[in-house]
DNA sequence: ATGTCCCACCCTGTGGGA
């Protein structure tokens, strides 16, 4: 099973991108962040046509995440994390897909830093760090993916210096998802390439894609029951090369 | 400090977020 991550930035604006990918690419689970597109606006007949089923968890503007599976059934199992009535933001939404608990995630960016949107950056990094506790040890087969918002090592930044105070690479930012992979998940692009560097954003600003200034920041977490699982990986950076592209490259895996 | 792209609204430009 292929299942992707790609955080589309605009799922309408970049629809002709998404249809494009999809067809390449041809993922089994595929997770979206970034929609930035109202429950009722979400493309959802054109991917049908694609032959995608889709759940999606929309917001007006901004955040907006979907699961989208060719072949299986997607019985949803949550949207929102826990823990604060007061955060309607659109970040997160689980599936059960062919037997995987697929949750998919964007999380807060977090800039400018310090300040309210840090803030809300930590505090929604705790409540999905206790989400995760439930499901590290799980016999079912998890795989959390999306949009982390974090460079996890220096290794994943193409120039660490300069981003040590960035809302991404934070050190409270770094143990954050630390503590979480403390757990016991697993890292898949990282453990499929220990040593090389692997990007998956590129700024808009400065021909960042040119310069191969990228970072590292959409992630697989996978947990002890599917780790093993783990066949291949990698990053469809061609993508990032096309008209109207999204900031960030899809990012896959393939799982026995 | 800058750069670029999305979205929504004040709607053919502007502002916020990333």
């Amino acid at each position: 099973m292929k299942i992707a991550t790609y955080n589309v930035n605009g799922v309408n604006g970049r629809l002709p991108v998404l249809l494009r990918w999809l067809e390449e690419s041809a993922p089994d689970v595929v997770c979206l962040q970034e929609l930035k597109a109202p429950q009722e606006k979400f493309p959802e007949q054109a991917l049908l046509d694609a032959g995608y089923n889709a759940i999606w968890h929309g917001q007006k503007s901004w955040n907006g995440v979907a699961i989208l599976a060719k072949g299986h059934t997607i019985t949803e199992i949550g949207r929102g994390l826990a823990g604060d009535p007061e955060d309607l933001h659109s970040r997160y939404i689980e599936a059960m897909v062919n037997g995987v608990h697929i949750g998919c995630l964007y999380l807060p960016n977090g800039n400018p830093a310090p300040g309210p949107k840090f803030d809300y950056k930590l505090s929604w990094f705790r409540r999905f760090t206790e989400h995760a506790a439930k499901l590290v040890d799980s016999k079912t087969p998890v795989i959390l993916t999306g949009d982390y918002n974090v460079m996890p090592t220096e290794m994943d930044v193409y120039k660490p210096e300069s981003w040590v105070t960035d809302a991404l690479f934070r050190p409270e930012t770094r143990a954050a998802f630390a503590g979480v992979m403390g757990q016991g998940w697993t890292d898949a692009i990282r453990t499929l390439y220990p040593d090389e560097k692997i990007y998956t954003f590129w700024d808009y600003f400065r021909n960042a894609f040119a310069r191969n200034a990228g970072l590292r920041i959409d992630h697989f977490l996978l947990n002890k029951a599917i780790a093993g699982k783990l066949t291949g990986g990698g990053v469809d950076g061609y993508v990032r090369g096309w008209e109207k592209t999204s900031d960030h490259a899809p990012v896959w895996i393939t799982v026995k």
